[in-house]
RNA sequence: GCGGGCGUAGCUCAGUGGUAGAGCAUCUGCCUUCCAAGCAGAUGGUCGCGCGUUCGAAUCGCGUCGCCCGCUCCA
């Protein structure tokens, strides 16, 4: 069963060391989060991922990375110190919020004409530069990574001889002042971005723009994210933000949040090259650019052909690290059954689940399309409730769910069940897993299985550079399951007969090696794991 | 930002004015143990934070921070 609430996420992120909520000693920051031991290493892949397959697969690309400040006037020519600014006001009679120039003087909610003045909302974080903290003295955390690449377009042409059509790609951090950061990962503060912005001739930028929608397509489902959980947004002309022409948003259904944008594929013209430049009359741009009395460059390229100095025209695939996280997290997780509850034992939820919906029925503190939604969750799962034991979870985090005082009761007595005869496991490309394998002794207390155990794991880890942990720390069972829940695809056990104690002394030298996916295990001499390894793991 | 709900141990929760609890997890021993429940012991919380009411506050009031839901906002 796949993940059904974003809570299960949060929750498995938390327990195991994949995302912590930022500062949280300090009571938190809103919009900020932090990447755990297991966090890091799955953001890494990913990135490390994408960079190899938008970078090195390819014969058209280059990579960057550029400074987080920058001079503040690229802010001003990118069109983001105007178009990233909201004046907004307040309505002191219903207490709504709105943007000053979506309304003409009364509130659309209660019509009220009293308002408040309205007050600039900027998007961009400001930072002092330097000692003196004068007017003139600030720049701006760069609110996209995308202007880096406009601004060295010049330096990397000089360095690279590079000919049309080809691209620039870049991974970092990016900072917006959200109003309300909102659903974990999903709208933060602080992101990073894998963005690729790549440079074609005038005209051929719709084709182009085309083929980055299939190669990003493409992409996502190489890192396990299924085609049919991605929609097409073609952004229609009044939401296009002011650079581009035409967007392809890819849209992903995530659990609790629904579809929500993983990548947005901008066609944004000669416009930013064309802000950046001077003399912009004699580029025959196309897009509406403002007047730069600044720039001291002509952000141009010399196509041999026609013996012009032209403006390219550029695609933006730009997709977020975090969001990206995310949905590989949702579409890898997974509650299996392992073995079958007992009838006794299934009775148990049965009760504590009817004695929830009798409260729900009668309870008057939620809405009644929320109770009626909860109720008929509830009843059809009590119809099923041997198959669909870990929807009692899922029941729970629907709205208004957790106004009913019965649900505490009822989540504890199916959790130890849950724990008990279900695992929980992220069904991770083995190139994206955290942890690639582990290594496990039968016994912890045999001074030789953990010594061999001991031994394999630091070769493992040392020769094949596969992050590879050790782990006695619980029956063997337990431990397998550990790995599951994070992701691991192999585990390696040590047991009697690897050293020859045991009934099969044909065994001797070898260990098991057992499956995330199907939990069988095979005998593999220790000599060759290096190699077996290395098949299973590409 | 508005409205509603929530905040007690790493996790799930009990505790409604009188000395902070349980289960699981973690750690240390013991056990020939391949798919989470063996045995014994131990660690761990100024009850989100602050102020107030009270002889006394996890419990009552106010404020604040954070999270969740719905609006709003936002790519």
């Amino acid at each position: 069963m796949p993940a059904v609430s974003l809570d299960q996420i949060i929750s498995l992120c938390k327990r195991r060391g994949f995302i912590f909520p930022g500062s949280e000693i300090y009571g938190g920051l809103q919009g900020a989060y932090d990447f755990g031991p297991l966090g890091v290493e799955l953001k890494n892949n990913l990135i490390n991922d994408w960079w190899r397959s938008n970078v090195y697969e390819r014969d058209d690309m280059e990579g960057i990375d550029a400074s987080i400040l920058m001079n503040r006037l690229v802010w001003k020519y990118s069109g983001h110190e105007e178009t990233f600014n909201d004046p907004l006001v307040d309505c002191r009679n219903c207490k709504s919020r709105w943007r000053a120039d979506h309304i003409k003087d009364k509130c659309p909610n209660c019509g009220s004409t009293d308002l408040t003045e309205p007050r600039p909302f900027n998007m961009m974080f400001k930072t002092q530069v330097g000692p003196v903290a004068d007017s003139g003295s600030f720049a701006y955390l760069r609110p996209e990574t995308a202007q880096g690449i406009f601004a060295n377009f010049s330096n990397v042409l000089a360095t690279t001889s590079r000919k049309l059509p080809f691209g620039i790609a870049q991974v970092g951090k990016a900072f917006r002042n959200e109003i309300n950061p909102r659903n974990f990962l999903f709208r933060v503060r602080e992101f990073e971005q894998m963005e690729i912005e790549f440079f074609v001739m005038p005209g051929s930028d719709e084709t182009w723009h085309e083929r980055w929608l299939e190669a990003r397509l493409a992409w996502w489902e190489s890192i396990g994210v299924r085609r049919e959980r991605i929609s097409i947004y073609d952004v229609p002309a009044d939401e296009l933000a002011h650079y581009s022409k035409r967007t392809y948003d890819l849209m992903y259904d995530y659990p609790s949040i629904g579809v929500q944008e993983i990548e947005g594929i901008a066609n944004r013209t000669d416009y930013d090259l064309g802000s950046h430049s001077k003399d912009q009359a004699s580029l025959g741009l196309t897009a509406r650019v403002n007047l730069n009395e600044d720039s001291t460059a002509r952000l141009t390229y010399f196509d041999h052909e026609s013996k012009r100095h032209l403006v390219p025209y550029v695609i933006e695939p730009s997709a977020g690290v975090g969001r990206c996280v995310l949905a590989v997290l949702c579409e890898a997780y997974d509650e299996e059954q392992i073995k079958a509850p007992s009838a006794e034992r299934l009775q148990s939820v049965a009760d504590a689940l009817s004695a929830f919906l009798k409260s729900a029925g009668k309870s008057e503190k939620i809405r009644p399309e929320q109770r009626d939604a909860l109720i008929a969750q509830g009843q059809s799962l009590a119809d099923a409730l041997a198959e669909r034991l870990p929807e009692v979870e899922t029941l729970l985090a629907m709205p208004g769910a957790d106004e009913i005082e019965l649900g505490k009761k009822l989540r504890g007595q199916a959790q130890p069940i849950l724990d008990e005869h279900y695992r929980t496991v992220l069904h991770l490309r083995p190139r994206l897993a955290p942890v690639k394998v582990a290594v496990f002794p039968l016994k912890r207390n045999h001074e030789q299985i953990v010594a061999t155990a001991k031994q394999i794991r630091r070769q493992l880890q040392a020769e094949s550079g596969v992050r590879t942990v050790y782990d006695d720390s619980g029956a063997i069972g337990k431990l397998y399951r550990r790995q599951d829940e994070i992701g691991t695809p192999y585990c390696i056990t040590v047991d009697f007969d690897t050293l020859g104690e045991g009934k099969a002394p044909g065994h001797a030298g070898t260990v098991t090696v057992r499956d995330r996916d199907t939990m069988a295990q095979e005998r593999v001499p220790i000599g060759e794991l290096q190699t077996y390894l290395r098949e299973k793991l590409r």
